[in-house]
DNA sequence: AAGAACTGTGTCCCTTGGATACAGATTACT
DNA sequence: AGTAATCTGTATCCAAGGGACACAGTTCTT
């Protein structure tokens, strides 16, 4: 693996190219993806293996090894094709375009959770991937900042964005946090003593039902920082 | 599996209890883990198989099962005995305490790239990650800011230091961050039109040589967001 | 002394990823 | 048109890994 995996790039970026002798494929590569999805979605990562996604197309296993070079491969479309495009930023400056960028970004991880787990370690970007990359740039353009902090204030939004994500994943969608709360104190049970200031913070944060609230105060707090940095480079 | 996995629980928090009868326990939890952490930080987490950890402790597959339930629970026992517990803070007011409480968590991190992949998704935490993340809460003491706050600044703190541990993963640890872009660049070869903003910045971005410049850039911007939410809290 | 409880082990089974070989379909070339 | 090249889907086989189970040996309790 690596960043540069030669047949994973290809698939990713360049498809496999229209055979031309042969009988028709009775599939696509987009037929693949997303029945790898569907599972993924609806059962985990963990539950998409190559007999179960051929299974949910009709076909045998090693039919797919005609398609994609093996289970990595497919995983890495996958995990591409479930980002997605980025959307048209509308709002009216860098803040609110970043924001925008933001929550909607936090809407795909959400909506697939695996994709936290795929986009994990050194791994080959598909287009979508850099493209999200790309808008989030290009967000901060006429801001004085220069390439290199761009790049960062994005990768810093991103890490914020993907640590929210995971505390919901698997709690009933309306409750996240308080479940996490929960659990949490569960824990703690018995051991309150080995960890004043958790049960402390515990006890006054009863989040009053304010779904969402751990991200856009982390949002809130980066976008502060960001904003200082503007000006100070303006 | 998730928050509440009672093995999982009972091995982390409780521990195994010395039994009372028959022969000696040959191993114990903490020789399993240290083996698997070897395992691990030297192959990855991909190569931790009870097999292999079996071997590495001289005795067989069948005989781990004596001492953890499976090998989940063994994977959560490895990562909280590689997290370790947090240092005690020496720094000078929040701020310098908090940043001091970041480095150490992106050492770690650091040095065991494999706990990025199991600590996510919905899981049971353990003794030590929870310490860490009460010691974050305390550094955050006397700022004025309530449970709820604290919580979701160290979360937000706790996003960029994983997201920056990614990106050097499997990266010789000197450049990693300009072998990202290297990697970059050469996938955007020849689909530059597609991603105007991330090219000019990627030219633009010649690092110099600055080890771990993401990490404390993005660390500077959160801090300075809490800074400002400290400052009209006051 | 004797039974109870616990440890380490050998054997077996199921699932998964993947290699290989093969039969039928389709197209290009003569 | 006929044939050869090439592609598709499939059946069969293998190795690795997680785990269940039964068994023999060991040590503590009564």
């Amino acid at each position: 693996m690596g960043y540069a995996d030669g047949k994973a790039v290809a698939l990713l970026w360049g498809g496999r190219g229209a055979p031309r002798r042969g009988p028709k494929p009775t599939l696509t590569l987009a037929d693949i993806s997303a029945a790898g999805i569907a599972v993924a979605d609806a059962e985990g990562v963990a539950a998409v293996t190559m007999q179960r996604v051929a299974e949910s197309l009709g076909v045998t296993k090693m039919a797919l090894y005609r398609y994609v070079p093996g289970k990595s491969e497919l995983v890495a479309l996958m995990t591409d094709a479930a980002i997605g495009e980025p959307p048209e930023l509308t709002g009216d400056g860098w803040r609110p375009r970043l924001a925008e960028w933001a929550r909607r970004m936090f809407a795909e991880f959400w909506r697939h959770p695996w994709a936290l787990e795929t986009t994990i370690g050194p791994r080959v970007m598909g287009p979508n991937e850099l493209s999200w990359l790309d808008a989030a740039i290009a967000a901060l353009d006429g801001t004085g900042l220069d390439g290199a902090d761009a790049m960062d204030a994005a990768v810093t939004i991103v890490g914020h964005i993907r640590m929210v994500a995971q505390q919901g994943v698997a709690s009933p969608a309306d409750n996240a946090e308080q479940a996490m709360d929960a659990a949490m104190v569960e824990l703690l049970r018995g051991h309150e003593a080995d960890f004043p200031a958790l049960t402390a913070a515990l006890e006054s944060a009863s989040r009053s039902g304010k779904q969402g609230r751990a991200f856009e105060f982390g949002l809130d707090r980066i976008l502060d920082g960001i904003a200082h940095l503007v000006g100070t480079r303006g």
